[in-house]
Order: C-alpha cells, then sequence, then structure tokens
DNA sequence: CTGGTCCGCAACTACACTGGTTGCAGTTGA
DNA sequence: TCAACTGCAACCAGTGTAGTTGCGGACCAG
C-alpha cells in the first residue's frame, strides 16, 4: 500500500533499540521481539544498515549487532538511505509518445520538481538523528509513567 | 519500487495536454496516444481527476476531458492528492511489542518525523500550477526548435 | 576441538498493487 | 437510429513486500 516500505520504520526502530542497549550487541532474535516480526527480516534490514556502515554485527556467542557511530551522527536520511534504494516517483511506466511536444518533454519538466520534491523530504530526514528520536522514545516513557522511569529502567520486549 | 505509482505522472501530463487543448473536449484515445498506454488507464486516472473537480467529462460524440478550473488554480499537490491516496510512509507491518518501551513508542515519534517529512514533500508540490508544467513544457518546445513554436502550433501525437 | 550461539543467504509462500487488456452497458449528439 | 464516447467490472502478468524454513559458516567457551 504505501509507497516508502516498513523497512524503513523498522530500522529506526532497530538504532533506536541499539541506542538504548548500546554497550551490548543485540542479537537479530531479541530485537525481533521488540519490533514483533521474524529474527530474519531483522537480519535483512540490519545487513542493509551494515552495508551503509552504520552498525557493525558480530557473529557467535554474544555477538549481535552495534551501532558503528555515535547515534547523534545518524540521521534520518542515512537510515533512508540504506534501506530504500528506488526514487520516491515514477515517472510513465512506458515512455511517452515524442512525436508530440507534450510526450516529448513532458518527462523532463516533471524529473526537476520531482527532485525538488524529493530533496525536501530528505531534508526533513535529515534534520533527525538517531539519538533524537531515542530521546522522544524516553520522553514519551517519562510522560506516561512518570514516577519510575530512568534510562537504565526501560523494559525490554516479553 | 516502492515508489509513487506513475498514475502521479500520468495525470500530469493529461492535465498539461488538456491546457494546451483548451477549446475543446480531449478524449482518451487521444491523449492515451500521446502517454502511449491504454485508453481504459487514462479513463481511470481522468475519473480520479473527476471525482477530486479537477477536470469535467462529456460522454458522447465530441466529448471528452476538459479542465473544470484555470490551470494556475490547479498546483500539482491538488493531483498528487487525486491520484495516489495512500500515506507516503509506512508504519510496522505488525505493530511492534507494546511491552517494551521502544516498541510502545516508537510509532507515535515516527507519526510525527513522517508527518513533517510529508508535508515538505507536499508543500514542494503545492508551489508548481498545472499552467507553469504547460509552460515549462512550451520552453522545451521554443528550446528545441526556436524558429517555428507557437503555442497553437504544437504537434500532436501521431 | 567440539558444541552451542549467532549471522548470512537462498528459496519459497502468500498477499497486494500496478499497468495493461478485453468486453459490455450506458450516455450523448448528429 | 447510429456512431462516438465514457464508466466499470473482470482478468492477466509482472513485481515488491513480509514472512518462513533450512542450511552453511563464523565465532567463542569450555
Amino acid at each position: 500500500m504505501p509507497t516508502i516500505s516498513s523497512r524503513f520504520a523498522v530500522a529506526v526502530h532497530l538504532l533506536a533499540y541499539m541506542t538504548w542497549r548500546r554497550s551490548e550487541p543485540v542479537t537479530s532474535e531479541r530485537v525481533a521481539g521488540s519490533v514483533n516480526t521474524n529474527p530474519v527480516v531483522v537480519r535483512r534490514i540490519v545487513g542493509a544498515l551494515r552495508n551503509a556502515g552504520l552498525v557493525s554485527v558480530q557473529p557467535g556467542v554474544g555477538g549481535g549487532a552495534q551501532l558503528a557511530r555515535d547515534p547523534e551522527g545518524i540521521t534520518l536520511l542515512d537510515v533512508y538511505r540504506a534501506v530504500e534504494d528506488d526514487a520516491l516517483f515514477a515517472l510513465h511506466a512506458q515512455p511517452p509518445c515524442g512525436h508530440c511536444d507534450v510526450g516529448g518533454n513532458i518527462q523532463g519538466v516533471l524529473q526537476e520538481v520531482f527532485a525538488r520534491a524529493s530533496r525536501a523530504m530528505e531534508a526533513e530526514l535529515e534534520g533527525v538523528t538517531i539519538l533524537q528520536v531515542f530521546e522522544s522514545v524516553f520522553a514519551r516513557v517519562r510522560a506516561r509513567c512518570p514516577q519510575g522511569a530512568e534510562e537504565g529502567a526501560l523494559r525490554r520486549p516479553a
């Protein structure tokens, strides 16, 4: 249905989770519990984040994924580009008729407009870091449960 | 390819074509030649534009679609909303685990960020009118063929 | 060096959306 | 009445997504 797949939302979720558990590697099985999906789905997305240099992954006992950079240095645009590789706007499925003046020139005009609109969306994502997302999540926890919330006391998935 | 479907590009194409041939109704068959697709595909998109009040359609001999408003009063955001009804960003396919603090609060944070990014993209579309698109197309025609190009002399599809 | 823990990848399924196509009913105007 | 249109339903092929299973391989502790 939607145009930007849920991979982006899940990727941000994973990185926020790693920010919280920053001192230890996070296994795909554990974080899959938080995301409520299959560990393989998590590993696919973690693989994209690894290819983009955002996380580092360690196999074996005690392994898992960890942030490869400070969370204040990872923007949502970095995450978006890591997991979504297609252009935001599609041109005509078939190239339009080049013999008429509208068909022959509309795509060039559209490309300019589409580029501006895509860039505007990306600029908004670029202004938000993973650390800010994590802090917003933490602020919501405190708002709901004002007495006991400390960063180290966040609840893990069941 | 999770992108904004080509319906949007085709819809802008149709409206630019109607701006050019503004004095007469445009049949789905003729404009399908310019777009290089099937007349039924055109009618589907024209139907969405009609539902949004952007064009008026007349059946029967000599019928077709015409702009229902001045082209300077139709923005690309109007067109986008007419043909694309899904949200730009998807949240998790399955709701995340509500028992852990990250899973229980990440979606609210994401919704805020997604709304800002979507709005930034839409604001860019809102700043462009169909008339501007048509004039950009016409400017490209003149740039390619400086001697003979007049608005009334634009070439129709074969 | 062996076994348990973890990742990576390939393959497969179910589902949904898109663009394209055909067929047909209904409306309109000459 | 007839021809030219639209509107709509149905279907197809192609493609992307999320989910799932299975297996090979890397790593570390004992």
